[in-house]
DNA sequence: ATTATATACGACAATAATTATCGGATATAA
DNA sequence: TTATATCCGATAATTATTGTCGTATATAAT
């Protein structure tokens, strides 16, 4: 319960291998798969995804891999897990409405403001937060 | 990513129920599964959980049911969490060390340091906060 | 041009976590 | 004695997450 996904994991680990190279250097996903034990595939489909929302760069071809795109400084964590894993919130009623309690639901409101704490805390920080 | 459970949802709906009710009156576990229309059997091993852990009250025999035990206000949500779905953390590495990546992972103080916000939050707030 | 290396991407498979069900026991008030 | 309720282990179904495979495309280096 409330825990990250891998995919966001392995993204954050890509991230700041990044951001620890000098912006113009490119890193190949085999190398970060290598160096962090993370299987290749998966960790390709994650970086393909980071490129599509325009947060990396691909550099296709031999001595290519990714680099960095965006500011990981202006994109705060909802934005960025929901980017990556799509909607967040503590219940599904939040953003999808198939609750077979959601009629009779006596706890939708204080879970909700529950859920307004915990999005505040996670927009309060930036990607890179997790990258320095 | 970041939801609660069914189980931590169930239990809160069913001490919201009990503490809308004078002290001393029981609630059945069909009672409440009717109301909020949650599936009986889940329900009823959600309740005996909570009674294990001295939450709420069993009363057996036909007219029974729980009622509430322990000081709702005294439960901060970690602890509550924690004793309905066990051990918490953004990452598995909190509580366990059989992660693939444990040995080379570059995001793991940072990761450390939001969850460490995160059960901050939860923890300045009770079950009180979700049943009034 | 050819080759080797790298990303792109859909379809699929395996695993794990969550959610739900079943069967039969014990306690007790009426 | 009976009906109602909790108790509890075992198991099944479902869903979400995680991982794999096959093939296509791009491009730098030779
Ligand atoms: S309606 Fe109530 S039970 Fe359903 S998802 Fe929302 S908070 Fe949870
Ligand atoms: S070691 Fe790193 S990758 Fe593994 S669980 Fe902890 S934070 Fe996540």
């Amino acid at each position: 319960m409330l825990k990250l996904t891998r995919k966001v994991e392995y993204a954050l680990i890509a991230l700041r291998h990044m951001q620890d190279k000098a912006p113009e250097l490119v890193s190949s996903t085999k190398e970060i798969a290598t160096q962090y034990n993370i299987p290749l595939e998966i960790l390709a489909k994650t970086l393909q995804h980071l490129a599509k929302e325009n947060i990396i760069e691909p550099i296709n071809g031999p001595r290519g891999g990714y680099r960095l795109k965006a500011q990981l400084g202006n994109i705060n964590l909802v934005e960025f897990f929901e980017r990556v894993e799509g909607p967040l919130g503590l219940s599904d009623c939040f953003y999808d409405s198939n609750c077979l309690q959601i009629d009779y639901c006596n706890i939708r409101t204080p879970i909700q403001r529950i859920n307004a704490n915990m999005i505040n805390m996670f927009r309060s920080m930036t990607v890179q937060d997790v990258t320095s």
